[in-house]
DNA sequence: CACATATCTTACCATAGGTCAATGCGTGTC
DNA sequence: GACACGCATTGACCTATGGTAAGATATGTG
């Protein structure tokens, strides 16, 4: 299997050497899922990190009247996982499934250990990406917080306009935390503002 | 300065010894700061996490009309700070003042790597916390996408007792994304719930 | 005590966003 | 072409929450 992507960021974002590589090459385990296809559902015990080397992931959790709230979007180069549940193997909260068919790298808690082993920047490097991604979070909170649906939206799509291409409305408006028709609305109030401009 | 909360957090959630305590006691720095003081301003670069050892921080961002967006408290045995801009040396988005008289321990990134010289498994340990703050701020983000603010302010009040005691009612509002106003009238719902049942 | 300051509540109205139902539109399938 | 399906839009109406302004209450300070 192919995984130039997942072997750049472990090159890249991991501080690894070719060498390194060549020695973990034999760890790495990764699958075809198709589109439909769940990795985690909740009440589960989420078992790996899911780093996306081609294709989409969500991950989202469902409120009482059965209501999808997307957390996240995994695409090219991402990591998703509900980490909580993975490093204190208690049952997940989310559910974790593929929009399209999704080639993705299975990383263990074991797989971290073994590749800080091999190369000890390698802990280091994973502090900072997780640093990273707490800072993402916090924007999406301050976010969520104090800003009106209408800029999240500019917002959303000015951070992800490759993601605006492959997922449906009504998506993005699960993320953004409003209805699809309030997305609607939104999008035909900004196109009346453009034209009026 | 006495640090017992410091000390027995290094033990218990970073699996130091007693000797390592010892070793790495002259890198510790911690100062009393007063009501109202700043630890951190927007367009600072933060340059340390805050343990508090006593007191009471928080952590918050203004909007475009000077709204305050209340991201975090952090009360005794937290870890609060702009983690994105301690990493990357960005100027941060947030502030962080005291809203009681506070102990803080500072913490650089320095520090972190000293103490994984004295332990090494401290770094290990030191993910698994940050996860764990991942995991809340999931649990966060899902909240705010998709439950009412009655709800959110019980589980609020379930979660965090202490700090529901030590700050005025204007703060939780903020905290929940709502107006002080709104609060009010959700407890008063409650209340009037209450005294039929 | 008199006064100032901060907080909380209440009442009235405004608005963003939710709900429901109908319609339209594009794509795939037979 | 005819139909079904998933998605997006629209309109009418509803609800939660925001905005404003006025009291009420509490606490501190001279």
């Amino acid at each position: 299997m192919q995984l130039a992507k997942f072997n750049t960021y472990l090159i890249e974002k991991g501080g690894l050497t070719q060498d390194d590589l060549a020695k973990i090459e034999p760890f790495i385990k990764a699958k075809k899922i198709v589109k439909g296809d769940f990795l985690l559902k909740q009440g589960d015990i989420c078992s790996h990190f899911f780093f996306v080397e081609q294709g989409l992931l969500r991950l989202y959790a469902l409120n009482e009247d059965g209501k999808e709230n997307i957390l996240q979007f995994a695409t090219e180069n991402w990591i998703v996982s509900d980490r909580g549940s993975v490093y204190f193997k208690e049952p997940s909260s989310y559910y974790i499934d593929a929009f399209e068919d999704t080639l993705v790298v299975f990383i263990d808690e074991d797989f971290i250990d073994k590749v800080s082993q091999v190369n000890p920047n390698f802990r280091k490097k994973n502090e900072r990406l997780l640093q990273n991604h707490i800072r993402h979070l916090y924007k999406r909170i301050s976010q969520l917080l104090g800003v009106s649906a209408r800029i999240r939206y500019l917002d959303f799509v000015k951070m992800h306009p490759d993601i605006m291409l492959r997922v449906p409305q009504w998506m993005i408006a699960s993320y953004l935390g409003i209805t699809p028709e309030s997305l609607s609305r939104v999008r035909k109030s900004l196109a009346e503002e453009n034209f009026k401009a």
